[in-house]
DNA sequence: TGTACATCAGTGAACGCGCGTTCACTGATGTAC
DNA sequence: TGTACATCAGTGAACGCGCGTTCACTGATGTAC
């Protein structure tokens, strides 16, 4: 691996410079673990790390630039949880992936409010998430889609519970799931799918809920709620794991 | 009704003040339906009004108090609607009243998605709800409750599905399931008990999914696929509505 | 009915605050010959 | 290796802004006799 020389000293201008815009980033979500999403200030992060407020436009065109810096960061940050929870399971577990999902999303969520709610709660007022948010923010759902569409084919999902305890399809509904199929579930049948993105709103549901305070007064045991939560959602779907394969 | 001479003049008195801290929330609602919770202004309240920012202090001690009224109002207005939904079914169309809640709360949320923000999004930075928030926000999960508690009472709840698709409950969550019994599901099962918290958070979290911008790129058809999910959802509890009784 | 007094809604100026952003600058670091 | 120049991170003062809240006041409305 030769580097030029130029090329050697423009880059360690350009660590320097990474460098102090990672410190920039750091204090930011330390302030917002502190103080919450909205509250976030140029003024005070610069504050915090000894420099002229100016000197952040050297780093960030705008607040609004590094807000969508966090962002980022919090969808790779919880991306990352996800993937690394669901890795540790039998690839043909597809159960205990699923259930991994869904334990790695509430136990960063927990570690993090702050960050779960700035990308999982209200919008920010004002603040306008580019297109470059988008890929960071879907990969928690590309990692459950991947153990349904995995689960499928594999034949790892059951035909739902006894015939007339399942509703219908509607017709729009049917439509709908076709839509969401060719989106990243091809192959997948359509009440599978509805189900799972029944699950998936409830995943989030009760994380948020919980983070949010809506079960003061009404769960205490959260962590016993959550666990059946997830165990009800699974067999809800129908993923099973089917026996070792003899290797 | 006989009044006092004083009475009804003081009470004149209390009329124009009451109507003038009518209008204010009214103000108010409106700015918080423009701009979002958290930029809401006292000064930007009063100058819609065309009064003296200080007067705003004759109505409400400060900034919390106002935004203490509008959570309140907000809370009165989706319990009114999902009360006045719930109302038009036959008390004994168990599912048709269950149903009749969830579009209830996702057609408020739809008309309202700023109110809705306020009290199911994220907290507000820095403000803590008081006491007197908690009666009315309990309106709505009080009218769920019912329904609920009505239906097992009347039989109209079903055990769930085949025996082994169903999990069985840990003992974590029988303990819980006991405690939410015991705060307003008496007589309750306890695995339904566990499912009705589900379906709670199930239906919470996709109208927030919906406001929140969660379903752009995945889903399309809202209305079908809200309407399919409540569908699941009220066949996962269990809820049947028993043939009508001969009147 | 008429007068003296009390209540209280509303005023407008002022306080101190923190914010995002701009701009002309300084001085260290890197580049080209 | 040495010098002249270019780059660019960081400075500090300033801009204009809107905010919540306080305070001494005015003047209309209600009360008591």
């Amino acid at each position: 691996m030769e580097t030029k020389k130029t090329g050697t000293v423009s880059n360690a201008r350009k660590r320097v410079r990474d460098a102090v815009r990672a410190d920039i980033v750091t204090e930011a979500r330390r302030q917002l673990a502190e103080t919450g999403a909205g509250a976030l200030s140029l003024r005070a992060v610069a504050r915090e790390l000894g420099m002229a407020s100016s000197a952040m436009y050297r780093y960030f065109k705008s607040r609004d630039e590094l807000l969508t810096a966090l962002i980022v960061e919090a969808y790779d940050a919880i991306g990352d949880a996800v993937e690394a929870a669901e890795a540790t399971c039998e690839r043909n577990d597809f159960a205990g992936r699923w259930r991994a999902c869904c334990h790695g999303v509430r136990a960063w969520a927990l570690e993090q409010p702050h960050e779960y709610a700035l990308i999982y709660g209200s919008p920010v007022p004002g603040y306008r998430a580019p297109d470059n948010t988008n890929l960071p923010a879907s990969r928690v759902t590309q990692a459950l889609v991947a153990v349904i569409r995995e689960a499928s084919a594999a034949g790892a999902i059951r035909a739902p519970f006894v015939p007339d305890r399942s509703p219908d399809l509607s017709e729009a509904a049917e439509t709908e799931a076709a839509h969401v199929e060719a989106r990243g579930l091809l192959g997948v049948p359509h009440d599978v799918i509805v189900r799972v993105v029944v699950a998936w709103t409830q995943l989030f549901g009760t994380v948020s809920f919980e983070l949010f305070g809506r079960f003061v007064d009404v769960v205490d045991d959260l962590d016993a709620m959550f666990d059946q939560g997830v165990a009800e959602m699974t067999a809800f779907i129908g993923i099973v794991t089917p026996p070792m394969s003899p290797t």
